[in-house]
RNA sequence: GGCCCGUUCGUCUAGUGGACUAGGACGCUAGGUUUUCAUCCUAGAAACAGGGGUUCGAUGCCCCUACGGGCUGCCA
């Protein structure tokens, strides 16, 4: 067995937000590293200069440490195999590409972009279609078909040229992933791919190789859009002579829609409603995320976690440290899991009944502030109790707690409908008088002194309780009425109950 | 089209040849608790894609079909 120190990293590209289908190829990367000890890398693969978008590596950077995801090495946080952003490793990447041309494994291709374009659109008219492969490489313009000679002025000349893999004939090539178990591709298959641009900069498929080797990653962990390219990928290292030391791999499942078909996408969140983000993205075209939507991190990444992977047993609810613990490849899931709105709020929804009171009022306190209500945080902790259990999310606080910090700005037409009857001012005005004469400082008592009147004054219980509640909440929800009553007091609860015989007495005329 | 990967309740999944009357969770439905609403509790509906093998025995192994997904760029 290999002795090998666990070394994995997230190479991401920094071409825009990072989806939480990365966020959750990062985590299981993450999982994995900690479980075993090694190192979590941070690699950026910004080798396509085109598609650059400024803001992107920082937005990844600070998504992954909202999760609380944290590297080991990478571009902040430096280490001794840096730099890690591609472009910065420019000048490492040629010398390899020439290795290949020189061992006969890669040869230079002059053929444009155009050109090949045209030739797609040949094919593609033909029903067929144009891969740049062993079987037509020959007759293209590239240094296996031309001579020597040609091949060398036209580099002298400065022409454009690209280096590609000499893919292998005729052979059959067997991989290994720890996800899927044996996977074989016959070589003819598979086509000469572009490893060093016209640009100087080497494409994913060459550098992904050369700085896995370089930073002695020892376990790939990618998204299953990558298992095509495996072949390739394997066939390189072969290729390099680092078969030895090549990493292992594990292809994981894609997070597929909610609804319909395909892979979970940017426009999903838009159109059902949640978010596809970790965090906010600012620019250009803006998009929500888990954290602004009021997602706790640990809730997010658990729910993540559990999307593709499950220790066999049947808790659902894990710390990071548990899942590192728990964490291995083999119990990850081959097929792809499509994503449920429904339950990620669910995970929010227990992670918030772990909160404790005072936790809770912490968080909401900001955001009565925001509402212009200055409330104590005792007296904010003491409604959250009241008030969380019907909640998945902090702020739908607001909406079960508000008639604690202010009266009913309307009346539930619904419940004025069947709750407010023509016996129910007369009730009500009675029932003022009595108020003002108990006190509101016990809820209990309040309780008995209530009995004890409506007893005396032969009115049920139910007949005043759903009109009174009308008045102090606005509608036929919300916890114990009397509790209600006893920590707005007594003027409030008065004012609100003249103000509801005044209002709701006008829209019955 | 070609290549590759996959397929257990609507969804996430348990299941590694007999323990399966296929378990859990989300969601859904019904009942109970609650003066209301929500919570909570209880119950219920709900799946091995189809067909062939292999085997004494297939959810689990093999093959075919169907369906789903990915890739097919000088993108990653």
């Amino acid at each position: 067995m290999s002795e090998r120190k666990v070394r994995v990293r997230f190479a991401p590209s920094p071409t825009g937000p990072l989806h939480m289908g990365g966020v959750r190829t990062a985590l299981f990367n993450y999982l994995f590293a900690k479980k075993y000890n090694g190192d979590f890398i941070l690699r950026i693969e910004d080798t396509d200069q085109t598609r650059y978008v400024p803001g992107a590596e920082e937005y990844i950077i600070e998504s992954l440490q909202w999760c609380k995801l944290q590297f080991d090495e990478g571009v902040s946080e430096g280490g001794k195999y840096g730099p890690y952003r591609q472009s910065e490793r420019k000048a490492i990447y040629k010398q390899y590409a020439d290795q290949l041309i020189a061992s006969d494994n890669a040869y230079f291709a002059f053929d444009t972009p155009q050109e090949l374009d045209d030739l797609r659109a040949k094919y593609e008219a033909e029903k067929k279609t144009f891969t740049y492969d062993s079987s037509i490489r020959k007759s293209l313009k590239n240094s296996l078909a031309f001579s020597k000679d040609e091949t060398e002025k036209r580099l002298a000349s400065g022409e454009h040229y690209v280096i590609r893999f000499k893919m292998p004939e005729n052979s059959v090539i067997i991989m290994q992933d720890i996800i899927r178990g044996e996977v074989k591709v016959t070589s003819s298959t598979v086509d000469d791919k572009v490893l060093f641009k016209s640009d100087g900069m080497p494409t994913y498929h060459l550098a992904n190789i050369v700085d896995d080797h370089l930073m002695e990653i020892s376990h790939v962990i990618r998204g299953e859009e990558w298992l095509p390219s495996l072949p390739l990928h394997v066939s390189l290292y072969r290729a390099f002579g680092w078969e030895n030391t090549m990493p292992q791999f594990a292809h994981l499942p894609l997070l597929l829609k909610p609804t319909g078909n395909g892979k979970l996408s940017k426009r999903d969140g838009d159109k059902l409603g949640f978010p596809v983000f970790p965090i906010y993205w600012p620019y250009g075209e803006t998009a929500r995320g888990y954290r602004e939507d009021g997602y706790f991190n640990d809730a997010f990444i658990n729910m993540l976690a559990l999307l593709g992977w499950n220790p066999g047993t049947e808790q659902e609810i894990f710390t990071l440290e548990e899942m590192i613990k728990l964490f291995s490849l083999e119990r990850v899931n081959k097929s792809g899991a499509r994503f449920d709105p429904e339950k990620a709020k669910w995970f929010n929804n227990q992670y918030l009944q772990k909160k404790t009171n005072e936790e809770l009022a912490d968080l909401y306190l900001p955001y009565l502030q925001g509402k212009g209500i200055n409330a104590g945080k005792m007296m904010v902790a003491e409604v959250v109790a009241l008030v969380k259990e019907r909640v998945n999310f902090v702020h739908e606080l607001w909406e079960q707690s508000f008639f604690f910090f202010q009266a009913p700005e309307s009346y539930d037409e619904n419940v004025v409908k069947k709750k407010w009857k023509e016996e129910t001012p007369e009730i009500l005005k009675n029932i003022l008088k009595f108020l003002s004469g108990i006190s509101f400082e016990n809820r209990n008592e309040m309780e008995e002194e209530l009995k004890k009147y409506l007893e005396t004054n032969q009115i049920g219980f139910g007949q005043v309780m759903n009109a009174l509640r009308l008045t102090i909440v606005g509608s036929g929800m919300g916890p114990d009425l009397l509790t209600i009553m006893s920590m707005i007091g007594r003027d409030e609860t008065i004012k609100r109950v003249e103000k509801g015989l005044e209002t709701i007495k006008l829209h019955q005329v």
